[in-house]
DNA sequence: TCGTTACCATACGCATGAGTATGGATTGCG
DNA sequence: CGCAATCCATACTCATGCGTATGGTAACGA
């Protein structure tokens, strides 16, 4: 019967406040980052809190940069191992539409733009993607400025369908809805 | 040598404030909406303030309701009137593409969609804007489910370049590089 | 076992920002 | 002119949330 439904640790590390704070900005936004909060919710006070970081500031860059940690490593390894380079987008597109919950912190991060913290952050990750798509392009046959430019737009309509049906609520897409705008998707930015 | 660099009015209405909040709201986000800080803006106090409205909610919901009204009636109406279906999509885009400022306000409350009060707002507003585009590429020869996903498809990459290019500031296009991608952008979502 | 280090609780101070109370100034109107 | 209604300033209260001070308890090595 306590305050926290968590696994009652006895003892704290700030490994464990990081993530604490990353599942809070995941479902709450980074302004929800209080540490109070966080402490009740680890069923502790401040007073643990102050002992593994000197400011909220420094928890919220711990945070932020565990999660660029974690990083998209494996699946940009397993997508470029694929033989066939026109066979990489389609599976990408399949890939990541169908794991919605590493998203989830992306999707936060992309609310805090405002926020001086996330920003380089956001710009560093965005831009390794972006990179990252753009040579895929390249290699399935599109000229450099073509290239670009398609992945200019295919990683634009990830953020913006991250805007719009995760965050809002547009008439919530059904599964088999969702499947057939993913190929729609497939269809209109793969070339081939 | 006062503290606001502003008109200098005497009095203030309602609408004074809402149009003050739309402008904080564009260019600091809507957290940053606090009325002691509007009121120094104008040259005023909080007295002044509770005065117009109950509370910090109220002026929020009226300066939302208010944006909304504005609308983007006029260039739905323009883009309708054009005699070539296929000659709209185009027209579109690079209309929506050359006034970036109407845009400002969009992508704030699109980093606010955890607030409660932006939420249906701006529900409405998408699905409007979606319901647009959808009909405009059924105009343009696709069947319903193709229009229908090709319209999502490309407000969601109007929404994510908002993202990428307004918030958060990648690489920093250059003017021709951005002609560069709305042409490819028409050349990869328009029908024809 | 004893002390030192790591971890946490309690009780503060302090700044910010919303909302209230009340009185003063200005405007429109009879 | 003079009185109401309108608009605004000043001076509070109150809640929240960061950060600090300080003392307490659990773990671990010598």
């Amino acid at each position: 019967m306590n305050a926290s439904a968590k696994p009652e640790r006895t003892r704290l590390s700030a490994e464990d406040w990081e993530d604490a704070a990353l599942r809070l900005i995941a479902d709450q936004g980074v302004g929800a980052l209080a540490v109070e909060a966080l402490a009740r919710q680890l069923g502790v006070t401040k007073g643990s809190f102050y002992w593994h970081f000197r400011t909220r500031e420094a928890l919220l860059q711990a945070a932020l940069e565990r999660w660029e940690q974690y990083g998209e490593k494996e699946i940009i390894t397993q997508i470029e191992s694929m033989p066939d380079p026109l066979a990489r987008l389609p599976e990408l597109f399949r890939r990541v539409a169908h794991e919605l919950a590493p998203h989830r912190v992306y999707a936060a991060l992309l609310k805090a733009l405002d926020h001086p913290q996330v920003v380089p952050v956001m710009a560093r990750v965005s831009q390794r993607r972006l990179e990252f798509l753009t040579s895929i392009y390249r290699e399935a046959g599109l000229v450099p400025e073509e290239a670009l430019n398609r992945a200019r737009l295919t990683y634009a309509a990830y953020v913006g369908f991250l805007q719009l049906n995760f965050t809002l609520g547009l008439p919530r897409i059904s599964h088999e809805e969702f499947d057939a705008y993913v190929e729609h998707m497939i269809r209109t930015l793969t070339p081939g």
